[in-house]
DNA sequence: ACTCATGTCTGAGCCCACTCAGTTATTTGC
DNA sequence: GCAAATAACTGAGTGGGCTCAGACATGAGT
C-alpha cells in the first residue's frame, strides 16, 4: 500500500497512464514510419485501448501528431535560447534561436510538415493546439528580447520583428516538401531574408 | 458543319468540355457550400460524370480546389498590379498589390484557407499546384518591381523583400480563422509588418 | 469496312479517420 | 454494502476521398 499517490483519484490515474501508453505508441510509430504511413488503429492497438478511446484523448489524427511534437518543439526552443544567450551578434543570437527547431523540424520531413499544417490550419480550440501556439509565441518572445537586446528597436517594433521572423521561419520550413533539402539550406535561406529584415551587414 | 475547330480531334473537344463542365460545377459548389462542405459525388454528379472521371482531371478534391481559386488570384492580382502603378509611395503601392489577394481569400474564409493549405503543403508535381505557385512569383515579382521602383533596394534584395512580404500575407490569412475578422483587420496587420521591414514612416 | 491499338470512362469497392449507442468501471450518497 | 449517478471505454458502423479492373469510344492502319 503505497503512500498517497501523486494523482487522487483511481480514475484520474488510469485517465493519465492511457495518455501516457497513448503518447508513447504514436511517438514510436509515427518516428519508424511517418505520419501518413501509420493509422490510428495501429496507434490505438500500439496503446492497448479501443479506436473510439483514442478521439476521447484527441480529437484527431492532426492532435496526436502536435500531442508527440510539442514536447520536442519545447525542448528545442529551450536550448536555442541558451545558446542566443551566449551570442553578442544580433543576426547570429536570432538564428542561434531558429537553428534548433529548424533542426527539429526536419528529423522526419513529412511529420515537420504535418506539425506546421496542423499548428496554422488545425482547430485552434483543441488544447494541444494552444499548446503548439504557445510554444510559438514563447518563440517570438525569445526573439523579441534578443531584438530589444541591441537597443536599435522600440518594444513594439522589437515584437513585429519577432513575428515577421517567426513567419520566414514557417514558410521556410513548410515550403522545402523535398526531404533532400538539408537543414543548413533552410537555414541559410531563413538568415538572408532575417538579415534584410534587421539590415544586418 | 461548323468550319475547323478551334480543336483539332473530337477527343480533344470532349475532354476540354468535361474539364469545362467541372470547374463550373467544382466553383458552383463550393462557392455556395465551402470546400468541406460538397462531397466528390455531388461535383461528378453536377458535372454529369462518373466518380472515377473525376479524378482523371483532378486528382485530388484540393487540386480541384486549386483549380477554380487560381483564376480569382489571378485576376485579383491584375487589379492590384494596376492599382500599385498609379500610387507613388512605395508602403502603400505594395499594399494595393495586397489588398486585392486578401479581399480575394475572404470571400469564402474555408475555401480560402484550404486554398493556402494546398498551396504550402499540397503536390507541387501537379499541374494545378504548379499553376499556383506561378501566381506567386508573379505576386512577388510585383512586388519586388515597386520596390525596387524606389532606388532604396538592391534588386537582389528587392527580390527577398518581396518573398518575405508574400509570407507575411500568407500567414496574416491562414492565420486567421475566424471569419468575423474583417478584411481591413487583415490588411491593417499586414501593413504594420510590412511597414516594420521597409522602415517606412 | 474492319480490325487492332490506344486513349477515355465508369462505379463498385477499398481504406481509413472518425462517431455513437451500448457497455463497463468508478464514485457518491445512503 | 448497495444502488444510483456519473464518467470512461468500446468496436461495429458510417461517410467520403480515392482506386482499379473492366467497358467503351476513338483513331490509325489496311
Amino acid at each position: 500500500m503505497p503512500a498517497v499517490s501523486p494523482q487522487p483519484t483511481r480514475r484520474e490515474r488510469n485517465k493519465q497512464q492511457k495518455l501516457d501508453r497513448i503518447t508513447a505508441a504514436a511517438g514510436e510509430l509515427f518516428a519508424e514510419h511517418g505520419v501518413d504511413d501509420v493509422t490510428t488503429q495501429q496507434i490505438a492497438d500500439k496503446a492497448d485501448i479501443g479506436t473510439g478511446t483514442l478521439f476521447l484523448y484527441a480529437k484527431t489524427k492532426g492532435e496526436l501528431l502536435l500531442l508527440v511534437q510539442n514536447a520536442h518543439y519545447a525542448e528545442a526552443l529551450k536550448r536555442g535560447r541558451a545558446d542566443a544567450e551566449t551570442i553578442p551578434d544580433v543576426l547570429d543570437a536570432v538564428m542561434a534561436i531558429l537553428q534548433p527547431i529548424v533542426e527539429c523540424n526536419r528529423v522526419q520531413v513529412d511529420n515537420g510538415r504535418t506539425y506546421l499544417k496542423e499548428m496554422v490550419f488545425g482547430d485552434p480550440t483543441e488544447p494541444r493546439h494552444s499548446e503548439a501556439l504557445h510554444i510559438v509565441a514563447q518563440t517570438e518572445e525569445a526573439i523579441a528580447a534578443v531584438l530589444a537586446r541591441g537597443g536599435m528597436l522600440s518594444a513594439a517594433d522589437a515584437a513585429t520583428a519577432a513575428h515577421v521572423i517567426s513567419a520566414i521561419m514557417f514558410l521556410g520550413m513548410a515550403g522545402s516538401a523535398d526531404p533532400a533539402s538539408r537543414v543548413e539550406d533552410i537555414v541559410q535561406d531563413v538568415r538572408s531574408q532575417v538579415r534584410l529584415l534587421l539590415r544586418s551587414p
